[in-house]
RNA sequence: GCCGGAGUGGUGGAAUUGGUAGACGCGCCGGACUCAAAAUCCGGUGGCCUUAGGGCUGUGUGGGUUCGAGUCCCACCUCCGGCACCA
């Protein structure tokens, strides 16, 4: 694609007579090593860019590397190489002896690098753009920590207490941190996972879940003493009446104050232990514990005061880290009731004048009992007139709560992208001014002692305040490597810009992203960001468009003897090894052929040797053929004139349910085509090479078949059809040479298999010509004599008749 | 618990809108070539029955709708994945 100002000033790019397309796979870490889960992703990716090629697109299919993060640091420190050295170097390695054999038509002159002070300098721009929204802002906050990493872990990062990268639990730490407001955007990115029609749907699935949007209330209560009041969120307002307790997480941030005047010891040791525990820990109890303040709280809708308890099962950093706890209504403070003998009031029940049992659990929509005003409604009804009259009374309001947290952005380690602020101790967080940067990384950093050191009295560190003058610090953390690659999809539109992240115009025309491909793994974390930041972009004027990403194609895992494959267990693949051993070609049909690309896919040497048999006997007979019959005034050759009308009829219907296999990404099922398509025409054209008949009509007919069976081949075969091509039909490209075109009436067939079935059981088959009717196919099925013995003694009720498919006779 | 996806031969998996179940591969079996093997090529390959022609049966289980169900509806079972003391 040439999107290059220059040539097209006012345009400012592009081949007016063409669509733009943009294919995209993720791009890569650069650790040195391509892998089979590189060569799944970048082979779905061009397949789909020379489709769209020789279709007549203008294509973008650019290629990047993600290039911050921990591995360079910790090869530094074991090697003794600085990590842009490292990265610097596996960045070479990969492109030229792995990626480049791939034969993977990647646009390079747009090849970016996110640790290239070209690419942070406008990463660090956008994280001052959020900055000074607001959207970026620094808080003291509990945060995941990694003590193997050594670092701050978002929560997309923390799976189940562990880090992501090294496996090790988690534990929560009050620090400083840099925080991205990425709940402002909750609502909006929740509503736009509803314009994603062709994102992959577990993608979707996988982002409702994160973002987590519930429906519910705030409730006030207030203590009974000294009038402090307390919030709660719940899902549940109609189950209000039945609250036993206020429960309140160990966190709360109100707990100290409410509870300063009562000294009560066991409590103060709760709460320091349960803030010892690791996440680990404390989700890994299910139980249920708390203690008793003994203080009390009242509700203005309520005629009893309620206690105010502390128990770990509330978490602090959801809603409002104070439940009230419903334990009729609710599994787990009816756990939490049972254990400490609160009382179980019934509020709920199943139907109308229905009495619950006390003690029961009813956790499903009912109608209200023992709950004044709002008995004998319905919950759905009863939720809406409690929050109602909560609200006159000023002591509630109908709400809406997230899942979704703010987006912890700052890691404590060297090799990420520097944050351009300056810390003053007069002024606070400074911004760097967009016209100093980039903030480069500071080059006075040792690696011996295990971790990356930045000399702390390094010049480098010290800076005068930007606004004020006076001597301050530089902010040594970095940030998390999900914001360099949040946008830089944005930056291969326009890779070279040196004035701005990239020109809105070229973007406006290249994205939403048409086809965007990376393992589901990144469904929460990458694809979240990414969104939010294109949000972010729409709203400062920079983009039209407010979702990155049409289509999403979500690639299953290669694995070998049904595990992952990893260096630990011995059972990698490499890829390079095997386009030495059986061709680039090969193993591209074998990684796309036999099994949905959205799948997992084991490891088969035998299929692989069957794609490289395959890509060979393809080469060998079409090579021999052409060379006898070099290709003439083919390219307009009449399809209709042809002798063998069968060939071509068949050979064409193949290409046209090939295309409709790649328009719904099945490109397992587009080989199976090809295997088709190549069994027809190689038998065709031996017998061509052993006794040559044809005509020189017939001749370029086929020439022009097998023209049209190269351009689908480069897709999946690009090397030897693009040799073929290039040796026998012209110079140019083959992606450049156009999709097989045909026309459909080539495909109508004289005749046409009936089926004949008796009560729905197929018992005969029988040729007529196309559009017979259903009396001259009657009469011919009654004649045959499979369908006179099912009939023999049975009368015809009827017979369903479906033109062109089938003749059903349905007796008694 | 909630959400998403999937159950079809020995195996990976096909089957536009309900209309010939098992496309295309892998494996296996048989054959050709060879002194032999490898490689290559040709043929066969769901199960059961049958001398043949052919018949019966068959898409996780049980029901249902329909002339006709792998496909639609209801109930259930199993597996995979995501989220989760989220109130």
């Amino acid at each position: 694609m040439d999107t290059n100002k220059e040539s097209h000033p006012f345009r400012c790019c592009f081949d007016n007579n063409k669509q733009p397309f943009y294919s995209l796979g993720m791009f890569a870490y650069p650790s040195g090593n391509a892998h089979m889960g590189h060569v799944r992703v970048y082979s779905i990716v061009d397949a789909i860019a020379r489709y769209k090629r020789l279709q007549g697109y203008e294509v973008l299919n650019p290629v990047g590397w993600d290039a911050f993060g921990l591995p360079a640091e910790n090869a530094a420190i074991a090697n003794k190489v600085p990590p842009h050295v490292w990265t610097q170097r596996n960045i070479e390695r990969m492109k030229t002896q792995q990626f480049g054999p791939m034969g993977w038509s990647f646009d390079w002159s747009r090849e970016i690098n996110t640790c290239a002070p070209d690419y942070y300098k406008w990463t660090q721009w956008i994280f001052l753009q959020l900055m000074q929204r607001k959207l970026a802002y620094k808080a003291k906050a509990m945060v995941n920590w990694c003590d193997t990493c050594s670092t701050v872990l978002a929560n997309e990062q923390v799976v189940n207490g562990i880090c992501w990268r090294c496996s090790q639990p988690t534990t929560k730490r009050l620090m400083t941190q840099w925080f991205i407001r990425i709940t402002d955007y909750a609502q909006r990115l929740w509503d736009g996972l509803q314009k994603l029609p062709q994102w992959n749907k577990e993608a979707v699935a996988v982002q409702r879940n994160w973002i987590g949007r519930s429906q519910g209330a705030h409730i006030e209560f207030v203590t009974t003493d000294k009038q402090i009041p307390i919030s709660v969120f719940t899902t549940r307002p109609d189950t209000l009446f039945g609250t036993a307790a206020l429960v309140l997480a160990p966190e709360h941030p109100l707990l100290q104050q409410i509870v300063a005047h009562t000294n009560n010891s066991k409590l103060q040791q709760y709460v320091q232990q349960a803030n010892r525990k690791s996440q680990v820990q404390r989700m890994a109890s299910k139980e249920k514990t708390g203690v008793a303040t003994g203080v009390f709280a009242s509700q203005a809708l309520l005629d009893h005061q309620v206690e105010i308890w502390v128990g770990d099962y509330v978490v602090a950093d959801y809603g409002t880290g104070a439940v009230m706890c419903v334990p009729a209504h609710d599994t787990r403070d009816h756990q939490f009731a049972q254990r400490y003998h609160l009382p179980i009031q019934p509020v709920v029940a199943p139907r109308p004048g229905q009495t619950a049992d006390a003690d029961d659990l009813f956790t499903q929509d009912g109608v209200l009992i023992n709950s004044g005003d709002f008995n004998g409604m319905p919950s759905a009804q009863a939720r809406q007139a409690v929050v109602e009259r909560l609200q006159q009374l000023g002591a509630g309001e109908g709400t809406v709560q997230f899942n979704l947290r703010d987006w912890s952005v700052s890691r404590q380690r060297y090799w990420g992208c520097p944050i351009p602020v300056v810390l003053c101790d007069s002024c606070g967080c400074v911004p760097v001014a967009a016209a100093n940067l980039p903030v480069l990384l500071p080059s006075d950093v040792s690696f011996d002692e295990g971790r990356a050191c930045v000399n702390p009295d390094s010049a480098q560190l010290r800076v005068d305040c930007p606004r004020c003058g006076a001597p301050a610090k530089r902010e040594t953390d970095t940030l998390d490597t999900f914001m360099c690659s949040a946008w830089y999809a944005f930056r291969f539109a326009d890779p070279h810009n040196s004035q701005a992240a990239f020109d809105s115009n070229i973007v406006n025309r290249c994205m939403p992203i048409d086809f965007y491909v990376g393992g589901l793994e990144h469904a929460a974390q990458h694809m979240i960001y990414f969104r939010f930041l294109t949000k972010f972009f729409h709203d400062i004027g920079l983009v039209d468009f407010d979702e990155p990403v049409r289509q999403f194609f979500c690639n299953g895992m290669v694995r070998k003897e049904g595990q992952k494959m990893s260096k630990s267990r011995g059972n990698v693949v490499v890829p390079t090894q095997v386009v030495e051993s059986h061709s680039a070609d090969a193993l591209r049909l074998y990684i796309l052929s036999d099994t949905p690309s959205e799948l997992d896919i084991d490891w088969e040497e035998t299929a692989l040797h069957a794609k490289q048999k395959f890509v060979r006997r393809n080469q060998t007979l079409l090579h021999a053929y052409l060379t006898q019959h070099p290709p003439k005034n083919w390219s307009d050759a009449p399809l209709h004139e042809a002798t063998d009308k069968e060939l071509v009829r068949t050979f064409y219907s193949l290409m046209h349910a090939l295309q409709h296999n790649l328009n719904s990404n099945e490109f397992h099922n587009c080989v199976a085509r090809i295997y088709e398509l190549s069994s027809l025409l190689l038998t065709r054209v031996q017998q061509e090479n052993t006794q040559p008949t044809q005509s020189e009509l017939q001749q370029a007919i086929l020439a022009r078949m097998v023209r049209d069976y190269l351009a689908v081949c480069s897709l999946f075969t690009p090397f030897s059809a693009e040799e073929l091509w290039h040796t026998f039909y012209s110079d140019a490209p083959l992606a450049t040479a156009g999709w097989p075109r045909f026309d459909k009436k080539i495909l109508q067939q004289a005749t046409c298999r009936y089926v004949v079935q008796v009560n729905g059981k197929k018992r005969s088959l029988i040729d007529l010509p196309v559009d017979a009717n259903k009396h001259v196919l009657q009469q011919r099925a009654m004649q045959d004599q499979a369908v006179q013995q099912a009939l023999v003694g049975k009368a015809v009720k009827r017979a369903i008749f479906v033109p062109n498919k089938l003749i059903n006779f349905v007796v008694g």
